[in-house]
RNA sequence: GUGUUUGUAGCUCAGCUGGAUAGAGCAACGGCCUUCUAAGCCGUGGGUCGGGGGUUCGAAUCCCUUCAAGCACGCCA
């Protein structure tokens, strides 16, 4: 369906010409004044100029351009030349009625759907997940959603980490601890146990005391980087452990992320592109991008138009060995071979945004993405403490993220006990859904790319701008909508009447910007924007909500049309909290 | 040092492709439950939009400058 902006810009725009005036300046927006207005077009002021009249003139001349319309009501034009325009009440319910008949609640598919890689989540093998994951996870999610609701191709990757010194670290102690495994037998060639010889608890143990092992001793650093080599060159018996390493903890990585209500479609890592690096390294040779640097084999990416050095890309260390760069460059020619995106995008860490210039001009100069494929950052900033410093425990250590999950979720539990509406059965399963919201709302209503203060107390709070809100205003939605069908009420036909008070006409405008704020979101890369209109649908319905008694109704028709409405507000609110990775509980 | 991001109410944040009186929430204070979930609603107080200059009919928004904080700057990821 076409934006309600758009159909009051068509009507504009007619004015704008048929009154002799450019059509560009019939420009519509939304009204910063609600008291005055609804909607508000400036073109007159800046048409002035042009045409070297009065602006209130201008004005004048549109609004008699404009005449009858079956889209505007109030139309006015004041001083110094704004054009202030009201809706028609039938207008607003008939669009209201055809959005509920739409099967994307008006939102309408992209025209050109764009294949889009995106590369989120990063963690880890054999080190549990901590809070400087979560960003990434929920922010990367959220945009893969919004963009399959918008018809896109999006996959998503996890690309783990799991090619590093790491891994020969965690193989050199267990070589320490348990030698006699058949791992490390250099002469073995049966078959491999099926059964991994640890557990994840005692991995993530072992990755710890093996890198802080390798700090004091140099002789252990130098088996681990030698256990490194041998396991990327193929050591059979080293390869079937670093499948257990992988196996263990791929399969806890995708429990804590299934909490989380995130789920990716890829689940490749950075040893899945060590076998296109040869090839990479020496084309770039041969075409004569890459050359050798203080020992180093680096390529240029400096830009006349740069206002800072930005050195240049690192291929290979001096040592021949590959580094962080060298992954990412090497898996963006896996993605382009495997599937040709139209756009790959990175949510990551805003500190790595130097990393990613290098990488991003590196891949287009030496030809590895054609023009035609976008590359794409998206930093985020830190999740902060109360203290304004990077979040930790009470102790000061790292926050497991499970411990967070699990912190929020019992304080959630703690607060729905209290209210003891729900019975205990059903508070410990809300309580989890309650506590995602508080997280994800929590993270996503700031602005991706700013710092923010993550504060457990704020979040979970059933007041204000916070998921819970979000969720109680549905519940609210939810149990009325219940009422009404238990009292025989029928859901199917469904048409929205005109409304009837200020109220009730505030909350249609808000559902009609549904389709704007999605495309919008999606655009600018910005699920706050999705946040903030939620909060503002939520705002509108509790004041619908606080003055009309639906159910009550006598007027058969007026009742029904309210419970249309309703069914409306919490299909917008529903679609939009699945577009930010969580979901409502029946009742709270 | 260079670059970059940020600075809006006591606190946490919106608003930034220039528009009318800078908005929310929390905290504070005052109202509203015989009636669909009061985890709600209504109201009051609180601001030199870091400072200074400029562009413009018009600036929190654009440009310059300055102060403060964070971050990044070749063999870690």
């Amino acid at each position: 369906m076409k934006k309600i902006m758009e159909l009051i810009a068509e009507e504009l725009t007619a004015a704008f010409e048929k009154a002799g005036y450019d059509a560009k300046f019939a420009k519509v927006t939304l009204s910063n004044r609600p008291d005055l207005c609804e909607f508000q077009c400036n073109g007159a002021m800046a048409a002035a100029k042009t045409y070297k009249k009065a602006p209130i003139m201008i004005a004048q001349d549109v609004l008699e351009a404009l005449g009858e319309s079956n889209v505007l009501g109030d139309v006015q034009a004041v001083n110094p030349g704004f054009i202030n325009m009201k809706v028609r009440e039938e207008f607003l319910a008939d669009y209201l009625t055809k959005m509920q008949q739409d099967e994307n609640l008006s939102v309408e598919k992209a025209k050109e759907p764009k294949r889009l890689m995106i590369d989120y989540g990063g963690p880890n093998v054999a080190k549990p997940l901590h809070v400087g994951h979560l960003r990434s996870a929920i922010i990367g999610e959220s945009i893969k959603r919004m963009g399959r609701y918008l018809g896109h191709e999006v996959i998503g990757d996890v690309h783990l980490g799991d090619w590093g010194l790491q891994m020969g670290l965690i193989i050199t102690e267990l070589r320490h601890r348990k030698p006699d495994l058949v791992y490390f037998q250099e002469d073995y060639t049966g078959e491999y146990p099926a059964e991994a010889p640890f557990t994840i608890s005692e991995l993530e143990e072992i990755y710890p005391t093996a890198s802080g092992k390798s700090k004091e001793d140099a002789a252990y650093k130098e088996e681990a980087l030698q256990a490194t080599y041998e396991l990327q060159h193929g050591r059979a018996g080293y390869r079937a452990l670093w499948q257990h390493i992988l196996n263990v903890s791929v399969s806890d990585l995708k429990k804590n992320y299934a909490r989380l209500n995130v789920e990716f479609d890829l689940w490749k890592g950075e040893s899945d592109a060590d076998a296109y690096i040869p090839a990479m390294v020496e084309k770039m040779k041969n075409d004569g991008f890459a050359y050798e640097d203080q020992g180093a084999l680096v390529v240029d990416v400096k830009e006349e138009t740069d206002t800072k050095e930005v050195p240049p890309c690192m291929i290979l260390k001096s040592d021949g060995a590959a580094l962080y760069t060298t992954t990412d460059l090497a898996t963006i020619v896996e993605r382009m071979e495997d599937y040709h995106p139209d756009e790959i995008l990175y949510v990551v860490d805003k500190r790595q945004e130097m990393h990613f210039i290098q990488v991003f001009r590196c891949a287009r100069k030496t030809g590895i993405v054609k023009d035609d494929t976008k590359l794409s950052f998206l930093g985020f900033g830190t999740m902060n403490g109360k203290d304004g410093k990077p979040f930790k425990t009470r102790e000061g250590g790292v926050m497991r993220l499970e411990n967070l999950i699990s912190e929020i979720n019992g304080e959630m539990y703690q607060k729905i006990i209290d209210n003891r509406s729900v019975k205990d059965t059903d508070a410990q399963k809300t309580a989890e859904i309650v506590g995602l919201s508080a997280i994800k709302y929590g993270d996503l209503s700031n602005q991706a790319s700013k710092d923010y203060i993550f504060d457990v107390d704020r979040f979970t709070s059933f007041e204000g701008n916070t998921g819970p809100y979000i969720l109680y205003t549905i519940v609210r939605i939810k149990s009325i909508l219940g009422k009404y069908t238990q009292e025989g009420g029928k859901l199917d036909e469904k048409s929205i009447r005109a409304a009837v008070s200020e109220s009730e006409k505030a909350l249609m405008l808000e559902c009609v910007k549904f389709n704007a704020v999605v495309e919008n979101a999606f655009d600018e890369k910005a699920p706050h924007k999705i946040c903030s209109y939620i909060y503002d649908l939520a705002n509108a319905f509790n004041r619908f909500y606080h003055e009309t008694k639906i159910l009550s109704e006598e007027n058969e028709e007026q009742r029904h049309s309210w419970i249309c409405l309703l069914m409306l507000v919490r299909d917008v609110l529903e679609t939009c909290i699945s577009l930010l990775g969580f979901s409502a509980p029946e009742r709270m």
